[in-house]
RNA sequence: GCGCCCGUAGCUCAGCUGGAUAGAGCAAUUGACUUCUAAUCAAUAGGCCAGAGGUUCGAAUCCUCUCGGGCGUACCA
């Protein structure tokens, strides 16, 4: 497409030397895209229209001297002037030959074709960050897998990326659920969990009764623990609990990082003095504040109570400087939606503690509504019953849930229906797409039972015979990947590369149902087995990605 | 009250740095397997893009207002 615009602005420049086109008034951008129906053309450009003011002629006029010009071109089959001054472009299929050849060169690692090298940034995504206050709830899931699928895109851009996850395991809550695990480790002796005897603000789920019970068999019989032995054990069974969670959905982090290490070595308080000393934290009625309301925050924050108690949000403040000390040029956050309020004060925060506010980037996931035939469903660990996501992948799988999850963008309401999902698991998008892969695999499966592979040593030439609308179409659709990949990085938006994934799948779907490939004259199958392997490198590259199972038979 | 996000086919959602007749999946109707996997393909039907103004050659897309839904607005975490 870049090769395209630069020929469009050629033509513009010979049209304006030969005095066809008088000097412009202004410089006016335009596009060069392929247009939104195939059969308009390869590319479709707008130069025509939107110059016509630079030019002071009529659209029309202005598209066919143009389409005239860019005739000329060896690549170009035809131009055409629609509508109210578009010109359809349309390529020789060489062009598209020598496209597949380069991504058949680089099939074994299309990284290659869409890494961008000119500045790699250093950059920590921090995600999912669920308190350790019990199992992941769904919610959670799709903020992970976004998350996860994020930090894939910018690996895959070409940037240095670190994935980590913040432990919250300082304050309150964890005094809560100390005192919950206290009492259920008691009840867990008779057996006996009454709800009443619970702390206010207790957590009532299930899982704390297992694990007091598994922490008395452990002692081998009741024995005197305090408080901070009870915070330690939940908090490392729970951990174990979300780290498998974790695992099951297919993510891993490269950290963890626990906000109470913060508050061991001091960190905190040296910090708060030094923010303190600088005037960047002040004192009023007792308590410690942060001037953020001159930044873009309603308010000024709190940082220290006037009981001396420290907020969520001063490890939140000394957490992301240390992030920026650890020597990272960008900090993505991958948050969910209803947190929403806090961006502003984060970024005046980090802005005070003298970096640049944009080195935040704070991507929002809408919360999830998980449904059973309609009905909704609790997902709050205070309550006495909640769906983990375990319980969503065990019913619909890891595939189909996290593709669930990145076909939508990020910032739409969700309502996930448990029973739809699984009533409807065999027609799931995600079924579609990894079909299309696994009949790519045993295509070459039985290619090679009739002799035939792909050359070692293949050529432009050895594609010629690739002319049929849904093999050009293929290509066109194997030439977006990169951009694709580039769009999805740069907008922090993984759902595009879904919805590509899809697309692509279906024009395999639609080539294979239309033709053959094994049965036809040596060349062509040999050319259209080139073309395949570029699909099925392609669709393995995006999978991998999503983080989704490629499987070679279904 | 104020702030942010969302409102597109019966359902779930794409499209939003303005472009041609607004797309896909599911659900509905119909057709295609003695053929490299029918978990597929093809066709039909389905819409005042919440509503009203504005900007322009051109608006689902940008601006303003209204109405709906979600979330936020703590010396909570």
């Amino acid at each position: 497409m870049a090769q395209l615009k630069q020929l469009v602005a050629e033509s513009f420049e010979a049209l304006i030397k030969e005095e066809k086109l008088p000097s412009p008034q202004s410089e006016t951008e335009y596009t060069v895209t392929p247009p939104v129906k195939e059969e308009f053309g390869d590319f479709t450009t707008n130069a025509a229209m939107v110059r016509a003011k630079d030019f002071r002629l009529p659209p029309r006029k202005i598209a066919e001297l143009l389409a005239e010009k860019l005739q000329s071109d060896p690549l170009i089959k035809s131009v055409e002037v629609a509508g109210p001054g578009f010109l359809n472009i349309k390529m020789l299929d060489t062009y598209w030959h020598e496209i597949l050849a380069e991504i058949v060169e680089n099939k074994e690692n299309l990284t290659a074709l869409y890494t961008h090298t000119d500045k790699p940034l250093k950059i920590l995504v921090e995600f999912v960050s669920a308190n350790p206050t019990g199992p992941m709830h769904f919610g959670h899931g799709r903020g992970a897998v976004v998350g996860d699928v994020i930090a894939n895109l910018l690996k895959a851009y070409g940037h240095d990326v670190t994935k980590e996850y913040y432990i919250n395991d300082a304050g309150n809550q964890m005094e809560n659920l100390a005192k919950t695990t206290m009492v259920r480790y008691k009840q867990a002796v008779e057996g006996n969990f009454d709800n009443n005897e619970c702390p206010e603000g207790g957590y009532l789920g299930d899982y704390l009764k297992e694990i007091a019970q598994e922490l008395l068999e452990e002692d081998g019989g009741y024995k005197e623990h305090d408080l901070d032995w009870f915070r330690e054990k939940a908090k490392e069974k729970i951990l174990v609990i979300i780290k498998n969670t974790l695992e099951e959905m297919g993510i891993s982090f490269d950290n963890w990082y626990s906000e109470l290490s913060l508050y061991e070595d001091g960190k905190l308080d040296r910090a708060l003095d030094e923010l303190k000393e600088s005037g960047v934290l002040y004192e009023k009625e007792g308590a410690l504040w942060m001037n953020t309301s001159d930044l873009g925050d309603e308010k000024d924050r709190v940082v220290v109570k006037s009981d001396g108690e420290k907020t969520y949000f001063a490890s939140d403040i000394v957490y992301h400087k240390e992030k920026m000390e650890r020597g990272f040029d960008l900090l993505v956050n991958i948050w969910g939606a209803d947190h929403h309020g806090y961006i502003n004060r984060l970024k005046a925060a980090l802005e005070l503690v003298g970096y640049d506010r944009e080195c935040l980037k704070i991507s929002l996931v809408k919360l999830v509504n998980l449904k059973k035939g309609g009905e909704a469903l609790k997902m709050s660990k205070r309550g006495d019953s909640f769906i983990t996501i375990n319980d969503v992948m065990e019913e619909v799988g890891k595939d189909a849930a996290r593709f669930t999850f990145l076909t939508r963008s990020a910032d739409s309401n969700l309502d996930f229906d448990l029973d739809l999902a699984v009533s409807k698991s065999k027609e799931n998008p995600v079924y579609y797409t990894q079909y299309a892969f696994a009949r790519l695999n045993s295509l070459f499966v039985k290619a090679e039972e009739n002799e035939l592979t792909i050359p070692e040593n293949f050529s432009v030439k050895d594609l010629e015979p690739l002319k049929e609308e849904e093999e050009i179409s293929l290509i066109k659709e194997l030439n977006y990947y990169p951009d694709v990949i580039k769009k999805a990085a740069e907008k922090y938006e993984p759902h595009l590369l879904t919805y590509y994934i899809l697309e692509l799948s279906a024009k395999l779907h639609k080539f294979y149902y239309n033709h053959k490939v094994i049965s036809e004259a040596k060349e062509v199958s040999v050319a259209r087995l080139l073309l395949l392997h570029a699909v099925h490198a392609v669709l393995k590259d995006g999978l991998n990605l999503l983080g989704v199972a490629a499987p070679e038979r279904m």
